[in-house]
DNA sequence: CAATTTAAGGACTTTTTTATCCTTTATTGT
DNA sequence: ACAATAAAGGATAAAAAAGTCCTTAAATTG
């Protein structure tokens, strides 16, 4: 469903927001540790992540990932989008060049419903309320003895 | 959400399901034109899927691949689960090792929710059904000038 | 039985995804 | 201004997925 990159990213972008309701920036390895996620590939979603403007980072020292008001809006549909593409809201599920509701493939009608069932979770909540779910021991993004 | 050899697997099966209601036995080649897929690929992917029981297959002359009624009950769950595995139904979709209803990664509820709608879509007709619908006009295999 | 046909199997290539490493750039504190 | 720190960027490596090709084995027909 979710490539591994997306994966990275969605726990990394909670793990992020997590920490800035605390105050706190944090660098890229600590994020890797915290998501168990390998580092410099980590780096690198994060990076196209703030390119996206879906997080914020700052340099040097005291710097770091962060996200804050300006991000309080995005939600999983948004993140899943910039790492994997449109692939799992759009087109056709069996690759069908043409394929629509006057010429559909076996499964066009059911996979719509599906994709309104993945949209809806994935837009219900921002990731802020994800991260904040984390906060309050409701849902882990590692073994919760970390 | 499907693999390439997946598309092409369940694409192949239902052309298969379709000229077997005729009494056709079909060769990869002509599977694979009908469903817009790489010969080559095809035959690799149908070969796995005589292999699992989800398809039948005759060698020499006026062989090819045929579904009859040991073949009757098979769905897409089963033939998504022979080439992609049972990550779409199984697992944590954040690649968690621990993720469980006491220890629940942020999308663990939801997922669920997702994957039994999912699990429904996929076990709600059998191949052979979905084949009937294509026969009927109903839906198509590749755009249906061809 | 010989020729032909078609799937099976294995080796191989290409592309994409996953992952690492090193250099550069920006920012901070002293 | 200088040293230290952390992200950005680019080049590269490894693994997996996608795709091809060639040889072998089984079945059919004349």
């Amino acid at each position: 469903m979710f490539s591994k990159a997306c994966q990275y990213g969605i726990k990394s972008v909670i793990y992020i927001w997590k920490q800035s309701l605390l105050g706190n920036k944090v660098g890229a390895k600590e994020i890797a540790e915290h998501v168990d996620a390998p580092e410099p590939f980590t780096a690198k979603i994060l990076q196209e992540l703030v390119r996206k403007k879906i997080i914020g980072s700052q340099k040097g020292p005291t710097g770091g990932f962060y996200a804050d008001g300006a991000h309080e809006s995005f939600t999983l549909r948004d993140l899943v989008e910039v790492i994997d593409g449109d692939g799992l809201f759009k087109g056709c599920s069996l690759g069908l060049k043409e394929c629509s509701e006057t010429n559909p493939c076996p499964l066009h009608h059911e996979i719509k419903k599906v994709r309104t069932h993945v949209v809806d979770m994935l837009t219900k909540k921002s990731l802020k309320q994800l991260a904040q779910e984390v906060e309050r021991g409701e849902t882990v993004l590692a073994r919760f003895d970390f």
